[in-house]
DNA sequence: GCATCACATGTTTTT
DNA sequence: CATGTGATGC
């Protein structure tokens, strides 16, 4: 390759980058801290590679997800052109899934396997539960399969977990353990995790093909090491054995996915898998400012199990991180909503710059109310995924069994979708059949003239075998012309049609479906055929749907925002309990976890940094007290603003009043928006921009009730303020701006009656009015 | 076999 | 609170 070229490719570089993009070859760990430049790194390292004269084919790069596999290869394509094609670039679990299709065969296993989900393995341990006729309330499939899942993770076999099992419970989980494992073979399926664990397994009993995709990834990649599992890790150290050019890439202050078996000493034991790794540190970030990257450094500082590092960046301190504590979550919302507004007047110009986050999903929708109401676009990340969906996961059972007719818990969804007359008592006469005889449950259905059930039930499983028949001819056509066939074969999109034609309120959902179908349909119109098609929705994540170039607000969990980066930021609910969230806080190693996803929050920002926290929140149906969380505690005061409302923080009811005790540098909360509140006012009833909104929303499905009108405010429970005399009831006049305790700033609209009876109606900042009495109120006069 | 209702129940993060 | 499950009645 030229000089010219390599100069090209090294442009822009630090002198840590560029070294860790031109180490020759041979173990490579680059220690990269948030913002500092890894993906380009990863990039030009491979473009350099192939510079070099390493074929494309001889790469393989891991990511963690796969939307960042799909940017990786947008820019590496954009670096070497159409030369990338060839090379692998995917999650371990496409990568696995690759590997084994064409291998199942070793290990018992036909290529058209099928991938189970978490439900539909939790739903496969339910049925083994009951076959095993264990207590399903001592047994709960849940917690059950949480334990295999983690076994797994940790790469303990049923025997092997058979052999530590110390008291009667474990041995009763290693005897599911064992059926599940049968069961899903029976069913040539695989779990989540066997995905990963069968490829080491078929590799390490295989010699040949272990030595094949050695020498056939020459070079290997991997991306976010800090959140690998065990049999991940394995995996790498199996594949790299060989070559030794192994080059993995990660941040241990980043690693939030213990909970699913991630490890971070992976990466920090890195070197002791590969003796002499090269180890490269990047620790100037160029993402944010310095007093974004102060306030994450502070934070994770108070983590003891770490390896010391800081973050430094040239772009100067930038503005202060902005805290705001409002009365409840609406509020709090109302004000993340009202800053957007703000925000997208001056500083920033793209809501696509602007995000939302939070620690668990259910916080989306205080948020989504408020941004809704000031007709901000707005997409939201995660929750239930796409593929989740029930008409979704009926036609995808449909294409599975297509593909793999053996797959009882698909067979099993749909057999009586739509209704074939085969109910629970049918199914279990099949599955009683199937134990005297030794028979799997589809072996059954073969053989159902022979099984004693009732001749509706028996016609309808002829009916149903009979249409699999007919579909499964259409196997090797595009997975689009296959999901026409079997939506009339089945009659599923008729029926659907014929219920959205009633009157009713069923007929919207109905509606709903069909337009779900209809985008499901466009999915398979990007596959050419069906196990491609299969492999990428069962292995599509929430965070793929993220759709770029969206003019819209991103609303996201903490966890969903790794690798991204926005120029504002909004972590909400920085509150004990929350975030930190209780099943964390007992368990120090756990804590830190959550100090860790704090950081990662943190330095998503590349500007501007918002903290919120709440009074009260209502969780479950539950109005709770909250405290800040202990993470706003460990910034430094001279980083943040405190952009909360004095006559709220004067309360003496909340324990903690004089966490911020400085006045506060920025105006109060609203002022600078007057503007921008008074223009959303009237496009609050604009129809047709709402379902914008709502359309933007590419996670679930839910509707946006209005939460029910709040109950009154009861005595007691916060009133920090005095009752009034009459002199000071007649303070409140139409028109004054006053601040509320729990509903935030508001405007007087009206006040009625005379004296210690009057009544005020107060607009609120979430365009609600409310009555109060003036006498007794927790309000109070702004300016 | 299926629809409907009441109740309970459990609720972090996700490849 | 919202979803799922279990019991009841048709």
């Amino acid at each position: 390759m030229t000089a010219d070229r390599t100069s090209a490719l090294l442009e822009d570089l630090n002198e840590e980058q560029s070294e860790a993009v031109l180490y020759q070859s041979g173990p490579l760990v680059v220690v990269a801290g948030a913002g500092s430049g890894k993906t380009r790194v990863l990039t030009r390292r491979i473009a350099y590679l192939i510079a070099q004269g390493v074929l494309p084919e001889q790469i393989l790069a891991i990511t963690f997800t796969n939307k960042a596999a799909q940017e990786m290869k947008s820019r590496i394509y954009e670096l070497i052109g159409e030369t990338a094609s060839g090379m692998w670039i995917s999650t371990f679990h496409s990568a696995c899934v690759r590997i084994l299709r064409r291998h199942a065969g070793r290990i018992g296993f036909t290529p058209s396997f099928s991938i189970y989900d978490d439900s539909e393995s939790r739903r496969l341990i339910e049925l083994v539960i009951a076959h095993l006729n264990m207590d399903h309330k001592r047994y709960s499939a849940r917690a059950i399969s949480h334990i295999i899942s983690a076994s797994k993770n940790d790469m303990y076999s049923p025997a092997s977990y058979l052999g530590k099992a110390s008291n009667e419970f474990e041995k009763s989980v290693a005897a599911i353990f064992f059926e599940y494992q049968k069961r899903l073979r029976d069913a040539n399926a695989f779990d989540f995790d066997d995905l990963l664990l069968k490829t080491v397994e078929l590799l390490k009993s295989n010699e040949d093909l272990a030595l094949a995709y050695q020498e056939r990834f020459y070079h290997l990649l991997v991306d976010e090491y800090q959140d690998t599992n065990r049999a991940q890790n394995e995996l790498v150290a199996l594949l790299g054995a060989k070559s030794q050019n192994v080059c993995v890439v990660g941040d241990s202050d980043q690693s939030i996915y213990a909970f699913r078996g991630a490890n971070f000493r992976n990466l920090l034991n890195f070197q002791s898998m590969f003796s002499n790794a090269k180890v490269i540190v990047l620790n100037q970030n160029y993402r944010s400012t310095q007093n974004i990257l102060d306030a994450a450094n502070a934070v994770i500082e108070h983590n003891e199990s770490r390896v010391k590092k800081r973050l430094w960046s040239a772009l100067g301190p930038g503005e202060k991180i902005k805290i705001f504590r409002a009365g409840d979550e609406r509020y709090e919302a109302a004000f993340v909503a009202n800053e957007i507004v703000s925000l997208a007047a001056g500083k920033i110009t793209s809501y696509a710059d602007i995000a939302v986050f939070y620690r668990t999903n259910a916080q989306s929708r205080a948020i989504e109310e408020a941004l809704v109401d000031r007709n901000i676009a707005y997409k939201v990340i995660g929750g239930i995924r796409f593929f989740d969906r029930k008409e979704i996961k009926d036609i995808l059972a449909y294409m599975r069994l297509i593909d793999n007719i053996r797959d009882e818990i698909s067979i099993r969804r749909v057999i009586n979708v739509p209704k074939r007359k085969i109910g629970a008592k049918a199914l279990e006469a099949i599955e009683r059949y199937g134990e005297e005889n030794s028979l799997t449950f589809y072996e059954v259905l073969l053989d159902i003239d022979n099984c004693p059930l009732p001749s509706a039930a028996r016609s309808g499983v002829k009916k149903f075998l009979g249409q699999l028949e007919l579909l499964r001819d259409l196997r090797d056509l595009p997975p689009k012309k296959i999901m026409e066939d079997l939506l009339d074969v089945t009659s599923y999109r008729e029926d659907l049609l014929e219920e959205a034609d009633e009157a009713g309120p069923l007929a919207n959902q109905a509606m709903n479906r069909l337009e779900i179908i209809d985008e499901l349909m466009s999915v398979a119109m990007e596959h050419e055929d069906l196990e491609s098609f299969l492999s990428s929705t069962a292995l599509l994540s929430p965070s793929d749907d993220l759709k770029s170039g969206n003019e819209a607000v991103t609303l996201m969990t903490i966890h969903g925002a790794k690798g991204l980066e926005f120029d504002a930021v909004f972590l909400t609910g920085m509150e004990e309990s929350l975030f930190p969230h209780d099943r964390a806080m007992s368990d120090p190693e756990e804590l830190e976890e959550e100090r860790r996803l704090c950081y990662v929050g943190i330095t998503r920002a590349r500007k501007y940094l918002y903290l919120t926290h709440t009074y009260t929140r209502t969780i479950f149906g539950r109005t709770l007290d909250s405290l800040p969380s202990r993470f706003l505690r460990e910034l430094p005061k001279d980083l943040v603003v405190d952009m909360s409302i004095h006559a709220v923080r004067a309360s003496d009811t909340f324990r903690d009043a004089a966490l911020f005790t400085d006045e506060p540098e920025g105006v109060i909360f609203g002022m600078g928006n007057a503007s921008a509140m008074a223009g959303s006012r009237y496009s609050y009833s604009d129809i047709a921009s709402r379902s914008y909104a709502e359309k933007t929303f590419t996670g679930s499905n839910r509707n946006h009730t209005k939460a029910d009108v709040r109950r009154d405010h009861t005595p007691g429970e916060m009133n920090p303020f005095k009752v009034r005399d009459v002199d000071e009831i007649n303070l409140f006049r139409v028109g004054d701006k006053i601040s509320h305790a729990r509903y935030g700033q508001g405007v007087v609209k009206s006040i009625t009656g005379s004296d210690g009876d009057k009544v005020a109606v107060i607009s609120f900042l979430d365009h609600k009015e409310r009555k109060f009495l003036l006498a007794a109120a927790p309000i109070k006069l702004l300016q």
